[in-house]
DNA sequence: TAGTGTAACTAACAATCGTTAGTTTTGTAA
DNA sequence: TTACAAAACTAACGATTGTTAGTTACACTA
């Protein structure tokens, strides 16, 4: 089926896009290590370009869906703030190397694609954001600017992709329940 | 004179790495935001592997010489991992653009100069991953696995260049200070 | 004024880029 | 076995890449 080729193509392409960037990695590299000719890849893929955008697209999405479900659901800042943090844990663990293509090269998706991921991107930041401001008005958080709360959680979670290749005998559920408890303890 | 206009290349390079990363720069996009051709480049450069590795090289031995000093000097675990958070997040700010060349970009270093900044950045990692085990065995940080504070913070530091430019209003001391505070809670 | 070095220029190079056209191989269903 | 479609191939395209060679404009010193 012509579905699986194209979506083995992007997955080799995401491993490739994550070690050397979007435009540093050729149609004839991702050819290459897929024992094929680069002329090849156009019988699946419209061009590089729909690559890119059908990885960083898929995830973003994903991360969108999820936090609209926590938001929509009850429970207090802290406890939402921590569901928040696990989701992001899980997506980032299952989708490692498209994570890196979304972190470091979203800039170089074009029209429209770029413009839905920018949107998608400031409502995830604001779904954070918010829930932040509502603990430091409940008093369960500190009483600092929720900027730098929402900056140092974010960083951690963005650059946990990096960190999960070489967590050696650290075993997910360890690596999540401890990072939870960090990033949380920061603020509180 | 020549070091001069080549320091300019330099720091106008670094702007542009920042935006859309080393590969997706062009010689030619360089020299037309310094209104000059791009062979002209060449009277002051070797080649576009030089603008790089004068960017990254020269922030990695900033980091390098000042975690030596702070290494060398008296202190509890909590003071020196203080002292290191506060050191990285002032050359940080100083210099923004070439800290993203040295995030995203290092891997395009070639030959001894990737080598010498793989040394130098495991070494970094090494100092703080030292003072952070020394501060679990005293009892100053609480007992969990060391990688995963060690990764959480400095995930936030090496991030913190993204921030600063959309920090608005947020003065840079309070910054600072507050980051501090929401890092060393997490893990005490 | 003549001379010198710096730093810009034009023109072009070989290599590589993403992509297209047209053709051949391959696997499956009739 | 024949027929057809999927997916590989070869060959090439125009554009862009980093870089070099050779030349010109300009400022300053002897």
């Amino acid at each position: 089926m012509k579905l699986a080729r194209k979506e083995e193509i992007v997955i080799v392409a995401a491993k490739l896009f994550k070690e050397k960037g979007y435009s540093a990695v050729s149609m004839r590299d991702i050819a290459q290590q897929m024992d094929i000719k680069a002329a090849s890849l156009y019988n699946h893929i419209k061009g590089k370009q729909e690559i890119l955008s059908s990885l960083v697209l898929h995830v973003a999405k994903e991360f969108t869906n999820s936090t609209q479900t926590i938001t929509s659901q009850e429970g207090t800042p802290l406890q939402r703030l921590t569901k928040l943090i696990e989701v992001h844990i899980d997506i980032t663990l299952h989708h490692a190397d498209a994570i890196a293509a979304l972190n470091n090269d979203w800039m170089h998706l074009d029209g429209q694609d770029l413009l839905d991921f920018i949107s998608m991107r400031d409502r995830y930041e604001d779904c954070f954001r918010d829930v932040i401001k509502q603990g430091i008005i409940s008093k369960q958080f500190k009483d600092q600017h929720p900027e730098v709360m929402l900056f140092s959680i974010l960083s951690s979670l963005r650059t946990l992709y990096l960190w999960n290749e070489k967590r050696g005998k650290l075993e997910v559920n360890v690596l999540k329940k401890e990072l939870v408890s960090v990033l949380i303890a920061g603020i509180v």
